[in-house]
DNA sequence: TAAAAATACTCCATAGGTATTTTAT
DNA sequence: ATAAAATACCTATGGAGTATTTTTA
């Protein structure tokens, strides 16, 4: 299966008409019915039930348009990564938000310069780390987990309830039962993109949190 | 960037050998070779850097190849989904190890019975839980932390010192606070993947588990 | 009956083959 | 000197175009 028919596939399950879909795609529209008659047979699964007046997806249908989707968004996220390794700045691109790093960057950086061999860190400020990720753009993030989504994505948690020390746990616990639990602050990267570079940051960041949770006692702010 | 070139370009990234490659790909190498420099023009950035006697990675080259094949697993678990969805018997899949269930699996199955519009669930007993899932085999998986690895999949927590209920946390803490963590049983699934189905089985799962916890408030084995 | 997908055919771009040259050890 | 990749050139498969037919709401 060929990206190409994989993206013609997408544009007529988003029309639902193959007259748009090619005129969408640049093409002719009998060329888009052939292709996706070829998917169709090579598959050996019917993506669309056409009628002369509608086109509607089938359940596999359905299925193989959220996994193409994702398909070509991984080739897009491979291409954005390949180009910026090879841009010959090799660096470790770490997303973040203003302030987003509950005051712990420094001893971060500090731990990660201390790991043999890695690639100086860029700090990229924004809002949609996880997007970051998710497109190739950033190779790991610092955020907070109420608002992030994690969903395809590969993940430590530094500090809350959740792990961490054994220390932060019983301290939630001690504190006051009913406080609401603190948001957990994460490193996260790119699903199966666990490189040396990032597994160094992840050591660096746990270092980092229990240098500082361990001497105050207090559960990370 | 289509699906035969990260596969030919994989070929020589194992291979390393442009004569060899070519040969695994039953094409000829002139063939190969220019297909790998379209790729490297159109991807404007240097894969390999070969001489007449060696060929080896860039940088870049290294970091593509891990994305090829996880781009080219992603589609190879399409594939199987889509046609696992179109053969008819649209089941929901759910691998787990025989024994593996924490003696839940009674309780999971009734609550996600009486979710509304959901397909059949069909139980597979695997070892490889995790490998079904990332190869499209199957929708969702339980399984015990310590030996599997979630990467690249998305996952609930039902039990464990980690989340779950209040009650779970309290207890692992007040019973024994040198005791080893209680093994996490987790559901996963496949990322980006959580369809209702899946959703309903994630609800039935957290609802008999805590059904479970509650009454006895004994930390689910 | 009309809007839309499928079919029939034609063409050409390009993937792939063979023969040869270039290159670096 | 030679192993191996690149270049040159040729061939043919199949992707895409235009014209037309078939289908069913």
């Amino acid at each position: 299966m060929e990206t190409r028919e994989l993206a013609y596939f997408l544009a007529v399950a988003d029309e639902l008409h193959f007259g748009r879909a090619a005129a969408r795609l640049g093409i002719a529209q009998p060329a888009l019915s052939k292709t996706i008659q070829r998917l169709e047979r090579r598959l050996d699964a019917s993506l669309f039930v056409r009628t002369s007046r509608t086109v509607t997806l089938t359940a596999a249908g359905q299925v193989l348009a959220r996994d193409a989707r994702a398909v070509l968004a991984a080739l897009s996220a491979a291409t954005a990564r390949t180009q910026r390794t090879d841009a010959g700045h090799r660096r470790l691109v770490l997303a973040m938000r203003p302030g987003g790093d509950a005051g712990l960057l420094p001893a971060i950086l500090a731990a990660y310069d201390r790991e043999p061999d890695v690639p100086p860190i860029e700090v990229v400020f924004a809002a949609d780390q996880a997007r970051l990720l998710r497109e190739g753009k950033a190779d790991a993030a610092l955020l907070y987990l109420p608002p992030a989504d994690l969903r395809g994505l590969d993940s430590e948690t530094l500090a809350s309830e959740t792990s961490a020390s054994e220390t932060s746990v019983s301290d939630a616990l001690l504190s006051n039962t009913d406080a609401p639990p603190p948001h957990p602050l994460v490193l996260a990267w790119p699903a199966h993109r666990t490189s040396p570079a990032v597994a160094a940051l992840t050591r660096a960041a746990v270092t980092a949190v229990t240098a500082v949770a361990a001497p105050d006692l207090g559960a990370p702010r």
